[in-house]
DNA sequence: GTCTATAAACAGATAGAC
DNA sequence: GTCTATCTGTTTATAGAC
């Protein structure tokens, strides 16, 4: 009886783990190489598990998917969540001060976006789902773009003592972003042009001095605009 | 003899035609779902061609896939060189005239690459291609990425006084064209929060409102401090 | 040059032993 | 839950008729 019981849960704990493992994987090579580039014998193998057994846990290849996207939606939740008030109860800041947080944010999400090689398979993965317009766009676009466009929207507007959810506000806001995932996407483009050998936290310290100063120039000129 | 000639020149026309036909397929598809995910069957089709066509004038896949990375090249040669100087001969420009050079440039850039939705296509087989390294990133880096981000990075230069060269310019012209390239990668996030049906003309302008106020005032900022 | 038929490899899904 | 073997469909590439 009880011996039973442990071995069930044994076999439930490195059943989670072979379904995290399988998840990992995926997200790994989903990111770096596409879907459709991606075969499930890949991913079995990186995972260090059969076949069979992404159809057990997830059904299937798009059952992979959507748990990827899932996955990335709560790791989001979980983690930025709280720490940047991405929930709507972030305190009113005054306008220096918001900008500051604006600009620390902004450079958190260069170090973790271009520097990280493994974060940088997920936001890949993100990106990518999202140029398909694939499934789990829905799930990516409400757990992951809405919420954090939102919350920087609120911190332009503080910044700039601008309506936040102003034509205007959203806009300059998917511009700011812009300038940060590039680096991303077009990372191949980057280290040639700039002749790094890859982009480590050093470089992308370097990339983030040069963002913020063009932050703090695009705050300043929308707070003096009167629209 | 003058019939075999002529015929012989229809089956060339018609040759080419179905070459470009082709190509222009694989372009489509290609931007559109990514190259893997687009079989030679779908290709042959879209082209109204049949499937042997594409081994016979390219070889297989993988060489209609550096054909459309070679057809790109000698268009952006063939139409933006000449038109915007990206071949180095462009004249010198006092810093308020570069600055409106580059900012129309930009201008333009937003329109054909957010709003036309061919246009869009190619943007995003070269993002694509960019994104995962693929074959055909040499000749597009060396083709399209290289002259372009050249010849901005001199107007920038011109217009804000700096060495058009230096790291920090070449890291800010970076940004300025991610602020542009990411609204068609985030096109599908765009519309959702946007509220906007799609993007077209009218839209791509009221983004463009918004980027050349940025990009003016990054210019500015980087006149001012000396480095 | 075009088109069809087919080969050879590979995909994802599944059944069933353990 | 894991793992193997296998089924079924699809892929690209190719050979050869026209």
């Amino acid at each position: 009886m009880v011996q039973e019981e442990q071995e069930r849960r044994e076999r439930q704990g490195s059943a989670e783990a072979t379904r995290l493992a399988l998840l990992m994987a995926a997200l790994r090579l989903f990111g770096r190489n596409g879907y459709e580039a991606t075969s499930t014998r890949e991913i079995a193998a990186e995972a260090k598990a059969n076949i069979g057994s992404i159809a057990y846990h997830f059904g299937g290849k798009e059952g992979l998917r959507a748990a990827c996207a899932e996955h990335i939606v709560a790791t989001i939740k979980a983690i930025a969540g709280p720490a940047v008030g991405l929930d709507g109860d972030a305190p009113s800041l005054e306008q220096k001060a918001a900008e500051d947080v604006l600009v620390q944010g902004v450079m958190r999400m260069i170090g973790f976006i271009v520097s990280q090689p493994q974060a940088g398979e997920f936001v890949q993965f993100v990106l990518r789902e999202l140029s398909v317009a694939g499934p789990g766009v829905d799930v990516l676009y409400d757990g992951v773009f809405l919420p954090v466009h939102r919350r920087l929207c609120q911190l332009w507007g503080q910044a700039t003592g601008q309506d936040p959810e102003s034509e205007r506000t959203r806009i300059a806001v998917f511009a700011m972003v812009g300038q940060v995932v590039y680096f991303r996407i077009g990372r191949e483009a980057v280290v040639r042009r700039m002749d790094w050998p890859t982009i480590g936290p050093a470089e992308a310290a370097r990339l983030g001095a040069v963002i913020a100063e063009n932050i703090r120039a695009m705050v300043a000129a929308h707070r003096e605009t009167q629209r």
